[in-house]
DNA sequence: CTGAAGTTGATTGCATGCAATTTATCGAGA
DNA sequence: TCTCGATAAATTGCATGCAATCAACTTCAG
């Protein structure tokens, strides 16, 4: 019954919850977000999801249509690919930096990833939950990437991998993706070669890795997007 | 009297004028922003103001302290040095396309851009009005920079950029500059360097003059830093 | 049946109000 | 004088209220 009080700091829950549901694919791309049905889900009122609305859109995930609301940006072929150039770029620096830097815990949750996208190959082809396949894809995939910018050491690369990461969400890759184990398999190749790249502490490979593997997830998601606008 | 009614959509315009007045350094690093004062200047109630203040921590701006309200972010040492790490590399490598797309007008303008920046030497020998002179800096250097993305054709790395120079403004490399008509100099040397490099569609060399010339003026800006910490 | 004009309902944009919290002020005791 | 504690002032965080706006629907002329 939400006291009449205060102190919760309402904000940066919801903030992150919307973030999450977008990112995820629970409110899809060009949904409209009604604040006073996120406000009556959350038991609070409409201005702290304003608040929270507003610094969705100011870091490019939402999209604001003067005294019509927010609604989920949906990225252009366009925006997608150039994107894409730009965690290419990063990524390549960040993989480079991390063959450098990487701890053993690091590498073994590299390791994890990859297996766990194994895993994932294995339940798509036993006809598995399709909520918990993309959830484990979120984790795997999203997991070696993260651990990756840690191992770098420069957290604004991660930053801005993760800002690069909520305007074009890997849901649109996994859309793609979703009902073709083979592609998966090769990714989670890729994956496991670029670990043993980093492993071996060739820098120079590593990177070279990378950058072909994000441009042929880049080309596989593109040639299955939805509408070619 | 602002008139009851509504429509002025004033948070835009609230953020923007927030952000120009940090970046020029008119609210200094660290200070604090009192919502009831912006409000009252800008003739609007607390709401918009506690919106635009939300959109400027998101991108990183300012920092939030519960309770106590916003304060202009301080980026420490080690964040200018990611910061400047992340810029070399990005604009490396719009340099590098720059030189392969730039039009004849963009190039103009970089040039006028170097132009100025000999005319701003000009006006620091003469002892001319400081204020004067960092707007004439803001401007010229900006564009320089702003020219050069926008020929890349990468509206991501501008967007990229644009960020990072929010969080590390170039306020902090002119506070260091300031007093030294040889480093602006330099930098107005190199700037012409590049352009030449771009003129010439030399890309290599172009990405190379601007990999070194982001690492000398952090350098020069790290060593004229005010704390050490 | 089509299209312009008026009406209703949903929704945003901002103002205002109030409790919670923090900071500043001030006085008493060591 | 310095410290501790209580009280007052400043400030945030959120709730609520209402006018402005837009979409959808209705109505009516042609």
């Amino acid at each position: 019954m939400a006291e009449s009080g205060h102190t919760p700091q309402v904000v940066e829950e919801l903030t992150i919850s919307l973030g999450d549901r977008i990112a995820n694919g629970e409110i899809p791309l060009g949904g409209w977000i009604r604040q006073a049905k996120v406000a009556a889900e959350h038991n609070v009122s409409r201005t702290p999801v304003s608040l929270a609305l507003n610094r969705l859109e100011a870091i490019g995930v939402l999209e604001r249509v003067p005294n019509r609301g927010f609604r989920v940006r949906v990225p252009s072929y366009r925006e997608i690919m150039e994107v894409v150039e730009v965690r290419e770029l990063l990524e390549g620096r960040a993989v480079a930096l991390a063959a450098e830097r990487i701890t053993e815990a690091q590498l073994r949750r590299l390791r994890d990833s990859v297996a766990e996208l194994r895993e994932l190959v294995r339940m798509i082809r036993d006809g598995g939950d399709p909520e918990a396949a993309a959830a484990q894809w979120q984790r795997s995939y999203g997991s070696f990437h993260r651990t990756i910018f840690e191992a770098a050491g420069n957290s604004q690369l991660q930053g801005i991998s993760d800002a690069l990461y909520r305007k074009v969400p890997r849901g649109i890759t996994w859309r793609a993706l979703q009902n073709d184990p083979r592609m998966l398999t090769r990714i989670a190749d890729e994956c496991e070669h670029i670990a043993a790249a980093i492993d071996n502490r060739d820098a120079i490979s590593a990177q070279e890795l990378t950058v072909a593997h994000i441009e042929a997830v880049r080309d596989f998601t593109l040639a299955h997007l939805p509408s070619p606008d």
